[in-house]
DNA sequence: TTGCATACATAAGATCTTTATGTATATATT
DNA sequence: AATATATACATAAAGATCTTATGTATGCAA
């Protein structure tokens, strides 16, 4: 993930979102358009991705959904009831941090 | 660190902008002073902020300074030219994480 | 048939943090 | 006088998250 371990921690609240806004996305789709929005700033590795989905699945944040495409295994992911709170949650976290960094950052500028 | 792992990783960004601004500092001055410019969303444990000195202390980053004030220890940390350097590096590195966050979770502003 | 893209997965190790604990002095409270 | 809080350092065990490496398998292009 962009060799900046900065991202560490938003990788999940990143997922959620993304989930947010396309009713349902597979594993390898979600590398794909993180790459493809941000320009590719920043590359979801494997390695965090699927532990990553595999937890949020076990917490019911998520709920999966195999398909076979082109004989190939998809699994497709969408947010719970509970994904979709949880989703609202983690955006407003992410937001405030944001907001503390800047904070501390940028000290004469507001955002 | 305010509940939220979102922290992970920034925390040595802070650290060297603190010292950029400060000239000199020490590390219970430093959880003071991000309590307070945050408004205590942003409280540094010991545990993180200790080990975190004392790294880039050992990377040539900062120079430490021993005194005794009120019969009490303290380690003044300040930057070497190399601290000097990475803090611009570590900073840019730091908004553009920002920007791209912003990217993935603000699709339709800009900042 | 070799390589690249698609599509999943996991395990070992690295990194950073929390939580808990320890030492010691100074000052304020009861 | 005793207790609590603030100041000031430190480290160690455990937890969370990620990187790196590796594995399986299919489809397609050179």
């Amino acid at each position: 993930m962009a060799k900046s371990n900065l991202y560490k921690g938003s990788l999940t609240t990143i997922i959620l979102k993304l989930l947010s806004e396309h009713d349902k996305m597979y594993g390898y789709e979600i590398t794909q358009k993180v790459k493809a929005l941000t320009k590719g700033e920043l590359q979801i590795t494997e390695g965090a991705l699927y532990p990553s989905l595999h937890k949020l699945e076990a917490e019911g944040l998520l709920e999966v959904d195999v398909a076979k495409v082109d004989n190939r295994l998809r699994k497709y992911y969408k947010l719970t009831e509970k994904g979709t709170t949880e989703t609202v949650n983690k955006l407003d976290e992410l937001e405030r941090y944001i907001a503390t960094l800047q904070t501390l950052i940028n000290p004469k500028l507001s955002y």
